[in-house]
DNA sequence: TTGGTTATACGAAAACTATCGTAGATATTT
DNA sequence: AAATATCTACGATAGTTTTCGTATAACCAA
């Protein structure tokens, strides 16, 4: 595995911008956490250096604004997640953090299905 | 909701233990903690002080030894920490989360089932 | 070309977390 | 009772994360 490392908080929340776009500028970034989050420019700024500095993002520096994309997927990120709270709430079982997942957010009938559909593979004996 | 707080690593790792039995005295707990982790006897009474001011834990100082019990539940920990991520990671959907979980982790056959089983209550017409 | 806007770089403070040493009180053992 | 062990209290330190102020460079508009 390539990268091995925990993003922090506030590195979750730029990432999930990053995750949206191709790339993006740290202005953008900003006024998108500016929505829910009340922290200056510089800060964003920072962050996103710190987050260079970590190999968890890349940035193209050709031109006078930079440019940053993701480094770690998102998928890189849930595995981690997943991972961590398994451990630390849910005693090692992932059926109890699934049931508590189902049980605690409005899931559409489409998305009940595409669990069951999952599940079913189950049932198949491996050939 | 009473409990609004957001226990920290450590924190966790120490309600784990607590959550085993009714009430643990600091010494139980270091103990406990000692098997997978490498830290003094005082780090982890400091840290329970600490949980004791934030009123993450209760404390019964009737005896010399004092006696604590977690005041936050392990569902309610689960609950912060699920929303947390299916919020920061997973876009808002829980059945990614849940599809997520059940691919990473072995899973045994009588998970499988009960998670089946907690389904099918989805296909019950309302009454 | 000069003034205003928008960038990056970077040091440093603030806030939070984790760790430990030491002091002093209380219990236990011999 | 004296020595030893065990406990709490608490200050101090170190590490990490988050925040911001300021300097400086690049761009743009009048």
């Amino acid at each position: 595995m390539i990268v091995d490392i925990k993003p922090t908080e506030s590195e979750l929340e730029i990432l999930q911008v990053l995750w949206k776009k191709d790339h993006s500028t740290v202005r953008e970034v900003h006024e998108e956490l500016a929505k829910n989050k009340d922290a200056g420019y510089t800060t964003t700024l920072k962050l996103m250096q710190i987050m260079h500095e970590k190999g968890l993002v890349e940035r193209n520096t050709d031109a006078k604004t930079h440019l940053y994309k993701a480094l770690i997927t998102r998928e890189q990120a849930q595995k981690t997640a997943v991972d961590k709270i398994i451990a630390t709430v849910f005693k090692g079982s992932a059926s109890d953090l699934v049931i508590q997942a189902l049980g605690q957010h409005t899931t559409s009938k489409a998305e009940i299905n595409a669990i069951k559909k999952y599940l079913e593979q189950f049932d198949q004996p491996k050939k």
